[in-house]
DNA sequence: CCAACTTCCCGCCACA
DNA sequence: CATGTGGCGGGAAGTT
């Protein structure tokens, strides 16, 4: 994969913006690095140009127009605080991104752009939380999914609240270049490495996020030996809990059961063999603990959509790069 | 890819 | 009474 040119990814700001979520694109794609430059080239732009109205007190400049959507190859609509109208530029210029095959995304309320400009329509979709009921009122058409962390419509993205922003644009930079430079980024912001996908790319995970985390030790545990059999009664002996209240506690944490939980760990680290390593697909199967070649190659059809071999064509840092 | 087999998941409920 | 735990069962999901 040469990367000459950096992907385009531009932010549209439309006031009164929130002002947290506009960094975050910058906050990921920018710590995007790969061997040979950045990944991501990330740009803020608006419909009028100058001082961008947010909450909280930040006061943003943006210097860049509309026209800078028009060669972007992923636009972001960032949270919007106050929900009525919407500039009918910023939806046309979303409209004409949509129809060139631009990738659209959305965080936190910025759905509502894209659902206003009639983008979401039929499709699956997910905002914040505390706008679900006033958004599938004004857009019934929309397939809202309100306890989502984002949803992965395929041209168009949406993801709930902030934090969702964060694990949204890491889905991104995982599906652009793979788990390993995805992993990286999210160590170096700090952030818990991938909040779950699931089937279908929907990532269910209800809004709460655990309290605090009891079970971390024995995640660690359980991360550390992916390759050896693990069943739920040795985790639940691990963490002196019976299964039942193992079972409980885990879903409360992650979001998953555990066995879900332990088959996406594998997933990532067959992913990260495969792109890593030229180690024959029998023996990533075993050493990510998916077993046999058929457990792996349905997991990983299930999960990320490709055939192991698919994905290492796709992704292998050890051929040709 | 199927079929037989195993393991898991989670509502329900009793109990601390 | 409220809250958390853990056994049970059978339909779902994973494995071989």
């Amino acid at each position: 994969m040469t990367a000459e040119q950096p992907h385009r990814v531009v932010v549209v700001a439309v006031p009164p913006a929130i002002g947290f979520d506009l960094a975050i694109p910058d906050l990921v794609f920018r710590r995007t690095k790969l061997p040979d430059g950045p990944a991501y080239d990330v740009r803020v732009c608006t419909a009028d140009p100058g001082p961008v109205q947010t909450d909280g007190g930040f006061d943003a400049l943006v210097t860049l127009g509309l026209d800078a959507v028009a060669d972007a190859d992923t636009v972001i609509v960032t949270g919007v605080k106050k929900i009525d109208t919407f500039d009918p530029r910023v939806l046309s210029a979303l409209r004409a991104a949509a129809a060139r095959g631009a990738r659209l995304v959305s965080i936190c309320t910025g759905a509502f752009v894209f659902a206003e400009a009639g983008l979401l329509d039929g499709l699956p979709a997910t905002t914040h939380w505390l706008q679900a009921e006033e958004f599938s009122q004004r857009y019934p058409a929309v397939q809202l999914r309100p306890d989502v962390l984002f949803v992965d419509a395929g041209q168009i993205l949406t993801s709930a609240g902030l934090a969702a922003g964060i694990d949204l644009c890491l889905h991104l930079v995982r599906q652009d270049h793979g788990a390993a430079v995805a992993n990286r980024v999210a160590r170096r912001i700090v952030v818990s490495p991938v909040r779950p996908g699931g089937q279908a790319q929907f990532i269910a995970r209800p809004l709460p996020p655990a309290r605090d985390d009891s079970l971390a030790a024995t995640r660690a545990w359980a991360l550390d030996r992916l390759d050896v059999d693990l069943t739920l009664a040795e985790m639940a002996r691990h963490a002196s809990l019976s299964v039942r209240t193992l079972t409980r506690r885990f879903r409360e944490e992650t979001g998953l059961s555990p066995l879900q939980w332990l088959l996406h760990q594998r997933v990532e680290r067959a992913r990260e063999l495969l792109e890593a390593t030229a180690l024959p697909v029998d023996q990533v199967a075993r050493r990510s603990g998916l077993g046999t070649r058929d457990s792996l190659r349905q997991h990983m059809r299930q999960r990320v959509g490709l055939t192991p071999t698919a994905y290492r064509a796709a992704f292998s840092r050890t051929n040709g790069a």
